[in-house]
DNA sequence: GGAAAATACTTTACACATCAACTATTGTCA
DNA sequence: TGACAATAGTTGATGTGTAAAGTATTTTCC
């Protein structure tokens, strides 16, 4: 059984180590969706970065600083000033300097933000399900279980 | 069992949709595992995407169209041409265009791009297996089944 | 009280990734 | 044959992600 991904990417040797297989499998995986989800998110004008942050705003449910945003996401800071400057252009979001700390910059979803992502509620969701249909129930569980513990053990790898 | 990400992402509802937490975890720890490996390239002078091309190009032995080259990596033939412009200007890989069919340009790896991948074949396998020993040797073959399942579904939705 | 460290954010530079539009070449077929 | 479609690759615009350096503010602590 020499596997599907080996197939895909017409190697001619068998992969050596495991691990090399399951990195690939992960990456070929994550852009596959990603490329259809930042499709429709586009279609509504957002890239799938604008659209966690807005989701994250909106979940919070108050004002948020930069840095805190960023541990949320994927991103890095220094990404993050340039995501909140086109999200402020659009109208989407608005920035507050701190008062008791004059480092910290708020940001806060607008009216406009909220309209905006309301609009995903439906289709978003509705998108996921699609894509993942190939897995039963059981098996989406184990996967979230097999991707959860390889990110406890890359944190235990900081520590 | 309110799951891990949830709590990660200190989020204040549960999830709603298991497929929203298939997806957000494979999107993080794809970005987490893809951070450290990214790492150890960079000291080499590489980025992932042109060590990737590298490796293509040598597990093949011979030239390949640029087309090639993208269809086995996560990317758009856009990309690739500025990629293997750095990779040319660097001096790894060279251009050279076919002589039957002039639209088709092949790359080829050099010596000098032979002797830099060679240099990660024993410190990036090693990172993989290091990154990756949170999960048993079956819990791998579980994890690269699941994420094939996905992608065979994702390739249906196209026909 | 004041120098030094820490923190929050921005700026800059570079490398991808995506899409749309463009050029050059080849294939189709009426 | 000759218009037209298809293909291979490039270019340009926009957005994202990383690292390194810079600025402003606050905290620490002697």
């Amino acid at each position: 059984m020499p596997g599907r991904l080996q197939n895909e990417l017409k190697k001619r040797k068998p992969f050596v180590h495991i691990e090399q297989e399951v990195v690939l499998n992960l990456f070929r995986t994550g852009d596959r969706l990603g490329i259809r989800l930042e499709r429709l998110l586009r279609e509504h004008g957002l890239t799938g970065a604008q659209y966690n942050v807005l989701r994250i705003l909106r979940g919070e449910g108050q004002p948020l600083p930069m840095q805190e945003i960023a541990s949320r996401t994927i991103q890095v800071v220094p990404g993050m000033t340039g995501l909140v400057d086109r999200l402020e252009k659009a109208g989407l979001v608005c920035r507050a300097r701190s008062e008791s700390d004059r480092r910290v910059i708020y940001v806060r979803i607008t009216a406009a933000g909220l309209t905006l992502i309301a609009q995903l509620d439906e289709p978003l969701p509705a998108m996921e399900r699609k894509l993942l249909g190939g897995l039963t129930r059981d098996e989406k569980a184990e996967l979230i279980r097999l991707l959860e513990k390889v990110r406890d053990h890359l944190e235990q790898l900081d520590e």
